[in-house]
DNA sequence: AGGGCCATGTAACCTGTTACATGATTGA
DNA sequence: TCAATCATGTAACAGGTTACATGGCCCT
């Protein structure tokens, strides 16, 4: 259902085919809610049949056509209908298959844990100045499909933001327990 | 596949019954991996039907009979085959409903979005208050079926110090993020 | 008397992932 | 010439969620 008010939200800025939405998530919403192109797909078809979008279709003599999505008024009530309604559980589900890999950790060499977190901040580090650099174009992609009225473009603003934050800490928090390996390995000598 | 390793590893400390799996998650593994108790159970047979694990009924006068699981040496050779290959990707999917909701907050009004941050921070400094209470408990409940060996216990401290950064990080975020929202109102009058 | 804990599971459904299938254009 | 980008989808499978079904004990 999510994923499908994802969409639709998008949808809300402009018309869109399934290719263009699966870019704009890998540059936006992908921070927080991962989707494949297939999947949209099919998500897509799903808010056909219950008509809360409509395609048509778009000849191209040097690319493939392209089917283009328009969100309908059912659509768009639906949607306010949707982000009106906060949910009441602000965690969520988790799924980190590095960290279940670590909470296992003793059963493995205190050598393999520090390499597994020394690549864990490289990635971070990578993933922080990936960040840096797109942030530019990331705005430059977000202005195409939303108005530059200021607070519309809060929300991104909250994400990155968010993003940028949270990376830091793991960061951080990696660093802390790499010194903790080292230090208790220094004690037994 | 993931969470079939996980019930695996706690395996690998005792024998448990599927309830008693789904406390020990709610209380460690749950930080970083959610699975709701039919969850388990399915997994559970799943595993049974690999030879992973077999299963013994024990009777009870005064409750129910239950379950109770133990790993097979096939099933710890399958654990320690996973659990030194750590994943590529460090980073994984993302299912977060309230930033869904955020980054469409801009077609909401700003009393809605700043409602939503006071909440965020009040659930977060509950659930911060929530962790320092239960640490102890949390510890104990770890105790009960790793040993006590130091090296078992760094997985779970790991993750812990993981939690509590983490939540702090959001909550700063959250603070940041409605001082904009009141900064911006003030610029308006 | 009523809710929560103990304890087990099944069934249906919804989401997410991976592999397959096709094929032209553009830039290195 | 080779990989990437544009562009659409289907099929099969894996994993997660929700509802249903049952029932005794313990505490307030």
């Amino acid at each position: 259902m999510n994923l499908q008010f994802a969409i639709l939200g998008l949808l809300t800025y402009a018309s869109l085919t399934g290719y263009a939405l699966s870019k704009i998530f890998d540059k936006s919403i992908n921070n927080f809610w991962s989707a494949s192109l297939s999947q949209i797909y099919r998500e897509l078809a799903a808010l056909e049949a219950k008509g809360y979008v409509v395609s048509n279709i778009q000849e191209q003599d040097d690319r493939p056509d392209k089917r283009v999505y328009t969100i309908t008024s059912a659509g768009l009530a639906a949607f306010q209908e949707w982000l009106s309604h906060f949910p009441e559980d602000l965690i969520g589900p988790k799924r980190d298959e590095f960290m279940l890999h670590l909470f296992f950790g003793g059963k493995l060499g205190r050598s393999e844990m520090k390499k597994q977190f020394e690549r864990f901040i490289a990635e971070r580090e990578a993933f922080e100045q990936a960040m840096i650099d797109n942030k530019k174009k990331v705005m430059e992609i977000v202005k195409t499909f939303k108005t530059p009225a200021e607070e519309e473009d809060m929300g991104m603003r909250f994400v990155q933001r968010r993003a940028m934050m949270t990376n830091r800490t793991l960061i951080q928090w990696a660093q802390e327990c790499l010194k903790d390996l080292n230090e208790e390995e220094g004690a037994e000598l």
